[in-house]
DNA sequence: CTCCCGTAGG
DNA sequence: CCTACGGGAG
């Protein structure tokens, strides 16, 4: 019975970012670990996601919740304030919903495969992959965008990154590239490689251990790969905020599905097709919402902040309104307004740039 | 301005 | 298959 396993295809590949690896790796955290419950959350936090600013919020929340168990105790909204700033919400709370997961269905155990991995909420084949190979050796080859890129630039694979067709593609050279010996490492040396040597713009092709063996260097391709489709361009909403004071309360309401912000808090919303609302049609969203301006206090400047966002630029308009009494319980229920002392809304998970109102403007006032 | 590109849901 | 979902660095 002949049990050999093929030879992996282009052994100077392996070879050559196994012996860069050790060389130029940066030190991180969730490099010194085979848990899976860490490893799992470097993942989790690091999908597109940058290493510099994923890092602070890794060791928040490792020390915050050193185990499964401690997340999976936590109240969501706790989850949503540690990862405030740190965008796609939906990542936290699907990081919430797998740890109750892993508590109640996996006796508090990582699935130890990726197939696995692969049912667990917001683990898709990226991260099921190195969860995989990080905790487990297991010889699964990931594909994130590192790895597109040094692929398509190495081997001149024109196919479009940003088409989900071309995957197939780039999984059956990854398998064929990974070696049975090592393959996390090989995992982490390619993605390292391609963010720290073989970056997007302007690699370090010079001191490039695979120049000789680079399709792309060759060829004087190197700026034309990898090939990807531009994304289309954003939308610009109008975001006009009542933001409803009374006492040394503020009015605020968790945002709903469907949306940007999922989970988060923010004001009470008018949201228009223009820029424009008029003064008249604030007062008329006030008054739908039955509150009444308080006539003892001057009224105060409508701040602006603009927001961009990959796929949609926010254009907000604040309007701060003194109210002459609070809402009443009825709004409350129908609106989900409620009020908050600033040490309660400090505790609130917010979107940035609610965050930034509130610490540069409201507080001042 | 351009670049980053993983997962879920439709 | 397609689109929605962040925030920051350069």
């Amino acid at each position: 019975m002949n049990t050999q396993t093929a030879l992996p295809a282009h052994p100077y590949f392996a070879q050559a970012l196994l012996e860069w690896y050790p060389r130029h790796r940066r030190d991180l955290p969730w490099r010194h670990t085979r848990d899976p419950y860490a490893i799992w959350l470097s993942e989790v936090i690091l999908q597109q996601t940058r290493v510099k600013q994923g890092l602070p919020y890794y060791l928040d929340f490792v020390t915050t919740y050193p185990t499964v168990h401690d997340l999976a105790a936590a109240p969501e909204e706790e989850v949503l304030r540690h990862w405030q700033g740190l965008g796609y919400y939906s990542r936290a709370r699907n990081m919430h919903h797998t740890a109750q997961q892993v508590v109640r269905e996996y006796g508090g155990q990582f699935p130890n495969n990726y197939a696995e991995l692969l049912k667990l909420r917001g683990v898709g084949q990226y991260t099921a992959a190195a969860i995989a190979s990080f905790a487990f050796g297991e010889k699964v080859a990931v594909l994130d965008g590192n790895v597109f890129r040094v692929l398509s630039r190495v081997f001149g694979i024109t196919a479009d990154i940003a088409a989900p067709a071309s995957r197939k593609e780039f999984q059956l050279l990854a398998n064929q590239l990974i070696p049975a010996e090592a393959p996390d490492e090989f995992n982490q040396a390619v993605m390292e490689f391609g963010a720290i040597q073989c970056t997007p713009v302007n690699p370090d092709c010079l001191f490039c251990p695979l120049q000789r063996e680079c399709y792309a260097f060759q060829h004087g391709m190197v700026n034309q790969l990898p090939v990807k489709t531009k994304a289309k361009a954003s939308r610009t909403r109008y975001f006009h905020y009542l933001v409803l004071r009374h006492g040394d309360t503020v009015y605020m309401r968790r945002r709903g599905p469907k949306d940007i912000w999922h989970g988060l808090y923010d004001f009470a919303l008018t949201e228009t097709e223009t820029p424009e609302l008029s003064a008249l049609e604030v007062l008329d969203t006030l008054e739908a919402l039955g509150g009444q301006v308080a006539t003892n206090r001057a009224e105060e400047p409508v701040q602006a902040l603009r927001h961009v966002l990959s796929h949609q630029k926010v254009e907000a308009r604040f309007h701060s309104i003194w109210l002459e009494a609070p809402l009443p319980a009825s709004v409350i229920t129908t609106s989900g307004l409620a009020p908050y002392t600033a040490s309660q809304t400090e505790e609130l998970p917010k979107p940035i740039m609610i965050a930034n109102y509130i610490n540069n403007r409201l507080n001042k006032n």
